[in-house]
DNA sequence: CCAAATCCCACGAAAACCCATTGTATCCCT
DNA sequence: AGGGATACAATGGGTTTTCGTGGGATTTGG
């Protein structure tokens, strides 16, 4: 599987008082390009403190690799257990959220709260999918490499935050 | 893997008050020998203090690669942490920008930045990719080949500047 | 009927677009 | 071979469009 289409680059925007925060215009137009669909899928990263988000394509494509890593693992007996916890995962416990027309969405809060999302949203490209991170979250984790913390650095300089 | 279009030459531009940049026209001709695009991907040259530079195509190649290794390793937790670092690395850390049609970029500021880039732009071919530098951190670079010096040195008078 | 979500409009900054000029290398004709 | 015309590359500057963001109005659902 080689998809054309990868979500790259980073950015910081605002959570505002409501709760709405605009997706980047550059990703918005990689989750277009790959299909018609203006709504991107919020779940909890399984190693990081952060989101991690896709387009609704990209959901199908995601389940069926943990299918197939789910097959090199244990045959075992506690692997039908495995099986129904992924399953759950990749569904019951993502949400899907449509943008409006100026790119924003309303950030579920549940998934605000397992983001542990404040009022400033990074957002990383990560190819197949991307990350939002609260930026402070991201510069106290030390499995983040110091280069991508410059990242998060920078964005915050541009915005005028103090740091 | 075997590229038959391979970036090679040198060049030096003028990075205007807008930030824009002319890529050099034997340059833009193999990303759109490679691809259709007309796009090119920055990112922080890990060696040396300059930018590295290369079309979209050979970047979802860099993708595919990522993903043929991740699949062969262990399915343990750490090893997710390290799959997801490659992934900041290679897609967070770079940015995709268009040129136009007069085939200049707006260089973003953080490129800028991490390319310690100044007024003055060289370009420099190396094959699979290009690189961009501050020609007077090239000239101060004692890594960097007296030939390729002379180079710069060159370029730099065919301009007019002093040096 | 109240709270929350959606829609709508407005603004400032930045980026993308368009056009115009200059210089240089190339081609063609005599 | 010279000389003029031509095409394209690089660059400067102005104009238009888009993006992120705030705030109000309207609708929806419990």
């Amino acid at each position: 599987m080689a998809l054309e289409h990868l979500f790259q680059g980073s950015a910081l925007n605002a959570v505002d008082a409501k709760g709405r925060v605009s997706i980047p215009a550059f990703l918005r137009g990689v989750i277009e390009r790959r299909g018609a669909t203006r709504t991107i899928v919020l779940a909890k990263n399984e190693a990081f403190p952060c989101l991690i988000a896709y387009d609704p394509a990209y959901a199908a494509l995601r389940h069926a690799k943990l299918e197939r890593l789910a097959e090199k693992e244990e045959t075992g007996a506690d692997s039908a257990v495995g099986y129904q916890q992924r399953n759950l995962m990749a569904f019951a416990a993502t949400e899907e959220v449509p943008y409006d027309s100026s790119g924003r969405i309303l950030v579920p809060p549940m998934m605000r709260l397992k983001g542990e999302l404040a009022d400033l949203a990074l957002f990383l490209g990560t190819g197949e999918t991307f990350q939002i991170w609260n930026p402070e979250l991201l510069l106290g984790d030390d499995r983040i490499p110091e280069d991508l913390k410059d990242i998060a650095r920078f964005r915050l300089n541009e915005r005028g935050a103090a740091r």
